[in-house]
DNA sequence: CGCTTCCTTGATCTAACTCAAAGAGAGTGG
DNA sequence: CCACTCTCTTTGAGTTAGATCAAGGAAGCG
């Protein structure tokens, strides 16, 4: 495991440093955060656990992030993967109510979360931000219900590939960042019917799969169709 | 079908009527909401659908709603019942991503969406309870996907049947506002299947139903147990 | 080159679904 | 008050989608 990728400390980013200042500004976020700081996490390394003290939230600036929960006998269930540009880990309780762990190598920011950011997000610059991402969390966490109970093992692989498409920067051709057992725990599915499922388009034309990691979607007419 | 229960006139509530003002202001509402207006429910009644415009929020009075979503062929998903005390229908774009409709006969205030609410929720007194609503409805998704992608029938009926437990007035001993299938769509289980998880916690003792919308929990250690 | 980890494929099993029909209430009208 | 209807719920029998169990195969890394 690089461990070399990940080191203890968190170093400045994005800012403009004045030499001798303790207080950085970062300038290229486009969320008027202050106080945020970039670090690399190897793959599976986890960045916070579920209960712990929510006193940092994270935006993805490279690799992938999952977040997830486990039953009392080890089941998983991964709500979202997060994405370059994604912001996580927001809590409006003081524990995170999730377990977040790097899928791959990913960098970071985290934010220190002040008292004053989301109960009396009120006002603070920050808030419409922060508001507008949990407002996407819960869109997102409301359509995943929908596939979690009622769609199929095919349909629930054509919605995620439509997913993360959408996500990716080529929509018709990507890297899948995370290894089937988490697009399984993310689908509610097991490894094996994820797997079969996969040969199943790739034989019928609809995506081929160069790699296992690399996903080329042939038809998304199909795909849109296979969605319900 | 009683739609005499239903009146197409809001009426005025919890308001002090200054006689021959226009604005009036609610003063039992623990929210700071203003424009509230009280109107009652038939059973089944629709108040709003999936992609109609989102020009109100709701609060329930009494009775429940569900709210849900449709897949293309008519397979439904229940995202949650709401209870007297809980808001819902609040949006961050403008449209409602899901249907509501009234659980049995129900009675609702309805709250004009103001432009100044979500977005700029930010100076309005308002802006920290919707939040906190939003906020609930997140962590409700959370744990419910939870339940849809890994949990066995029992331990989803174990888990239904607690929650709603903590949601009543009495928590060991409750009518359940809804019908089964209404209880089948919200935890991606069949009617036949509730009815026989029902049954079975019933033979073995740790729940009671000497109505079919009466629920007797005679053994709360358990169920939590099967709950996972 | 040889681990090790991840992915695929096949065979079998089972939890939950589907189909079918029989109770059980609740409301209606004679 | 009773018979009738309608809707909701339960129960049973049979089916199936997806899980589980069990090998193999491929790809990355040391």
């Amino acid at each position: 495991m690089h461990t070399a990728l990940s080191t203890d400390h968190f170093s400045p980013s994005g800012v403009i440093v004045a030499p001798g200042l303790q207080s950085l500004r970062i300038v290229d976020e486009p969320w008027g955060l202050t106080q945020g700081r970039t670090r690399s996490h190897a793959s599976d390394e986890e960045i916070f656990s579920e209960g712990s003290r929510a006193a940092f939230f994270y935006k993805v600036v490279s690799g992938a992030v999952r977040t997830f929960k486990h039953l009392s006998d080890g089941r998983r269930q991964i709500d979202a993967f997060h994405l370059p540009g994604d912001l996580f880990g927001i809590e409006s309780g003081d524990e995170h109510r999730f377990s977040a762990e790097a899928v791959g190598a990913a960098t970071l920011v985290s934010y220190r979360r002040c008292s004053f950011e989301i109960q009396a997000s009120a006002r603070g610059q920050l808030g419409p931000e922060i508001i507008a991402a949990v407002m996407r969390s819960l869109e997102r966490a409301q359509s995943h219900m929908m596939l979690l109970g009622r769609k199929s093992a095919l349909e629930k692989i054509a919605t995620f590939l439509l997913d993360m498409a959408k996500r990716m920067a080529k929509d018709d051709e990507f890297d899948l960042p995370m290894p089937r057992i988490d697009i399984a725990d993310h689908l509610g599915l097991t490894i094996e019917t994820v797997s079969r499922c996969l040969t199943q388009l790739e034989r019928e034309g609809v995506i081929r799969l160069p790699a296992s990691r690399h996903v080329v979607l042939r038809n998304k007419a199909i795909l849109r169709r296979l969605r319900a």
